[in-house]
DNA sequence: GACTAAATTTCGGTA
DNA sequence: TACCGAAGTTTAGTC
């Protein structure tokens, strides 16, 4: 297998995720006809593969040629796993009411010019409420929230936006910044969170 | 890309050789058809790769495919890699006398029906010998060079032969055993003969 | 065959 | 951004 950047893997047809051998990006791939030795064992083609950085050399020796495909996969929009930050923001939308009483869920991942907001929620008197969920609270979450908080404050559909961040765990500095732009904070218990899901939506 | 043995590896176009996810064997495929929520956002066809063992399990949401090709590529030859047993029988083929004065080399790998001998060579007087190469000299290698030398001693072209174990480090018992069946050991220098050797025929 | 330690590691988290 | 530790590890070697 030959990726985007370059890299070469060689895998067997069965066994674990990791190839027989490989090389890493940065390297190129130089294509070379057999010489007569290796033609008379069955070589077909020589591949060579070379580190740009480390002098490294992976040599594959082509027997056969099943096949040979080449696709443009675009750019990779990244991996997105299904962690706990995206666990939490799940169990807060279904649970919108640990923001308050009368609280109702307008949307998760509201987008806006520079980003999606995680949660943009209405207070009890229909006021806009946005979230901002991170694991672990620090003062950048803060930071992240408070621009998104600017910008839907100039929004006249919008404002007044006031803002929740909401995390497992929320660092001194992050409450002390966020009350101070008068964020409000809000501790979350994903265990209980996690108990109160029905597991309607959820593989187990 | 899926394996002879059912395991599934989702890859990137780029970054390491480590699928982004993957399932290992013993785990089953099932194909299904997206739901009408996933059919909405792209989603064409739900792979639910089963882990027998752990329930585990891994869903792959496809929203294109650009190829589906599928090949038989038969048994697994298996790797080998150019380590110290295979780097100890080219140095001993090419200081062949280090079995005695006057030795020639026959070839290496020398096909015989129950597997490759390690190196077949003659000694002075042109009597077929046979060398078992091994860097940890063990029992269950005098074990092995005794099947091929009963082997080819049934040969008449070839009997009689006499062998020789030959490993950088041999046990007790292996030595005991060996002599037991007439079977000359030879402890192999490694440094030594790498040493001796004059590079031509390696890479660096 | 079971166990142990290193790996061309990769990856996530924290300072 | 740089270091540090765990990994759905894998793999080779040793007992």
């Amino acid at each position: 297998m030959i990726k985007a950047d370059g890299s070469v893997l060689v895998h067997s047809d069965g066994g674990s995720y990791k190839p027989l051998n490989w090389m890493s990006p940065p390297c190129t791939l130089t294509v070379t006809e057999p010489e007569d030795v290796q033609r008379e064992v069955g070589v077909t083609e020589l591949w060579t593969v070379s580190q740009a950085k480390t002098n490294d050399m992976l040599v594959v020796s082509l027997h056969e040629v099943l096949s040979d495909t080449s696709f443009e996969l675009g750019v990779d929009p990244g991996l997105v796993k299904d962690g706990v930050e995206a666990d939490l923001q799940k169990l807060l939308a279904e649970q919108i009411e640990l923001l308050g009483d009368g609280h109702t869920l307008v949307r998760r991942e509201y987008m806006t010019a520079i980003g999606p907001v995680d949660i943009l929620a209405r207070d009890a008197e229909g006021r806009a409420v946005a979230v901002e969920i991170k694991r672990r609270g620090d003062i950048d979450g803060v930071e992240q929230l408070t621009r998104y908080l600017e910008l839907m404050n100039r929004d006249p559909h919008l404002t007044p936006v006031t803002g929740v961040f909401a995390a497992q765990e929320i660092k001194p500095q992050a409450r002390t910044l966020a009350q101070d732009r008068g964020i409000r904070c809000l501790v979350l218990d994903y265990d209980a969170m996690r108990g109160m899901d029905d597991g309607h939506h959820r593989l187990f």
